[in-house]
DNA sequence: ATATTTAATGCAAACGATTGCATGACACAC
DNA sequence: GTGTGTCATGCAATCGTTTGCATTAAATAT
């Protein structure tokens, strides 16, 4: 049997409760004894015993990490486990663990949540995505449960502790970017608008042309829904017209790529005849060709912002629910070329 | 406060020890008090508290899931977030939870993994990967721990419990594959020998080459070090040799975009001048051009193994450690071609 | 009718921490 | 010397289960 708390008391020549305390760095406690209890720590190798100490304290030190349900953004994206790194680094310092909630179904991971809830498992949670219209997070909601959200909030903005990129000003910014590079026919690609990191992207390359007074044609704007398997017909007909886009701005890395290859069905070369920018910079945008010049978004700090703010929380119960903003930085390769 | 034992209970009409035992289906308490207690325990919608629940009966119904520290392998895989679905899959119907283990250096990995042990966190483990001379999978021997790896054991084989593709076989059927095509000069491209499954793939390669009498041209072999940023020069230069390997057998989707990539660069088309055939059949296989054949490994399937093992494992110790082999399937796309 | 077995349940002590309250020692003031 | 206050520590209850053992009631054997 593993040491407890008895036999480091033992030790000390002190009571449990003292060496509890010593844990904690109670103030109460002389630096004196602090000392003579750490050193039977040391000795004995102790560490208390985690299932006791959240049973003692009400609480869990546990952090539900919740993932999409939809294949596509689970699979087709490095940043998950980016962010997953970045939440984990932060969690490992502080001694909270993190459990990873997954499921086939929305019900599935919806009732592993419940259950977690329940049996008094997982206190608070990470959303990992933001979406309109989904019952895991309304079930937070409602719920009242402490938990932080990867992406925009669309609802009770002011109540949620969010963590996002500024998606508006960096689909502003690609736009400009391509704008500057002397593009003026711009395309945009991508999901449907319940993911609001899709939307909003989306809402910044429409901010870039009303600055710049350029038209905004809705024809030049293609919306992949979650079931296509592949690039519709409507973008390789755009892609044929003599006023096609000479640019397009992707709301990922992975439609990049897809970008690219209807690209080369259609017999135009990237970057001579189209230039692409993306988003994320993922190992995607490395790796295909001609490599994606891509805007990053720190997936890893936006993992570690979120497990910051989720445990400052529960510390610190009654804090006004913050908003962090997660700076990006376009990362340039080979996909764009001045027109 | 949440529903305790002593309440449904109360509500039951018995004690707190018959709760439990119905709970657990124990054999002494009689069908229709176990039904009564059931029924209080519906309507009262309880479930028992998980830490106190381990607490008393000395376990942890948790399973550390240990990820690979190596950047390339975490991130350029979505393997690694299919067999968690797997293993979740299967451990959420067990009411068992997994809890995500990372960590930027071995160090640190270790370190967490070490106080999840000390602290009675986690008691067992299922390794994502399968590596030699790796500090974390010694330590879980040395300690005696309960593990399942997903891959193959490289030592204690016959007291490790593991989950692996046939990977010799899956080499052997892709390089036969392309020779039914007619190609004579095939090449390898794989990583360093320390990961095993990319060696044993190398070696099914060698064997079809042994068995069909074709010579092994050791220069038709390249091996990429976990340092390497892009495929080496060799490449290329094997590339613009007149007798050019043919076809490439590539130990991974990930390699063999990297291939496609090359092949342009060198001015060598898909599948017109070279024929790919790579592995996991990842989303990088179906989005790049042209698509990859692949051999899909069943990710999902790896892990949902590893669980049950695990799980069988920690329920009836002193069972005899098992060795599964998940089987493999080609998936044919675009990237091979008869010669 | 009594003794003995069997079945079903409850009691109470763990499991290993935390924490409110009581206690004791000591210092200082009067 | 007594009273009051402060500081440091310990006692013991608690968190919500599990489980060995005792107990009771019923069933069977003699």
């Amino acid at each position: 049997m593993a040491i407890t708390i008895r036999d480091v008391a033992a030790l000390a020549g002190v009571s449990p409760s003292t060496v509890s305390r010593t844990c904690k760095n109670n103030p109460s406690i002389s630096e004196e004894t602090k000392e003579r209890v750490r050193a039977a720590m040391a000795t004995l190798g102790y560490e208390p015993n985690f299932q006791a100490s959240n049973l003692a304290s009400q609480n869990s030190r546990t952090i539900g990490l919740i993932l999409p349900v939809s294949e596509r953004f689970i699979y087709a994206n490095s940043f998950f486990l980016e962010m997953i790194q970045g939440i984990n680094s932060y969690c490992n310092v502080h001694q909270y663990t993190t459990t990873l909630i997954t499921g086939q179904t929305e019900e599935e991971a919806l009732q592993v949540i419940r259950s977690m809830v329940r049996t008094g498992q997982t206190d608070s949670f990470i959303l990992l995505y933001s979406k309109q219209k989904d019952p895991i997070t309304d079930y937070l909601y409602n719920e009242g449960l402490l938990f932080a959200m990867i992406g925009k909030a669309y609802q009770f903005a002011n109540q949620t502790i969010y963590v996002d990129t500024d998606n508006i000003l960096a689909g502003q910014e690609a736009t400009e970017y391509l704008y500057q590079l002397g593009h003026r026919r711009i395309g945009y690609i991508g999901y449907e608008k319940t993911l609001l990191f899709s939307s909003d992207r989306k809402y910044g390359y429409q901010l870039a042309h009303f600055e710049h007074g350029l038209p905004l044609q809705e024809d030049y704007s293609i919306e992949i829904k979650d079931s296509m398997k592949k690039m519709p017909p409507e973008l390789s007909d755009l892609l044929k017209r003599p006023d096609r886009p000479t640019a397009f701005v992707v709301t990922d890395d992975f439609l990049g790529v897809a970008l690219e290859r209807t690209c080369r069905e259609c017999g135009l070369t990237v970057p001579e005849d189209l230039s692409i920018i993306s988003f994320n910079n993922s190992l995607f945008a490395q790796m295909t060709s001609p490599p994606l010049t891509s805007i990053d978004i720190n997936s890893m700090q936006l993992g570690a912002e979120a497990a910051t703010q989720i445990i400052h929380h529960m510390e610190n119960p009654n804090l006004a629910s913050t908003k962090i903003i997660v700076p990006h930085e376009i990362v340039v390769r080979e996909s764009c070329r001045p027109i």
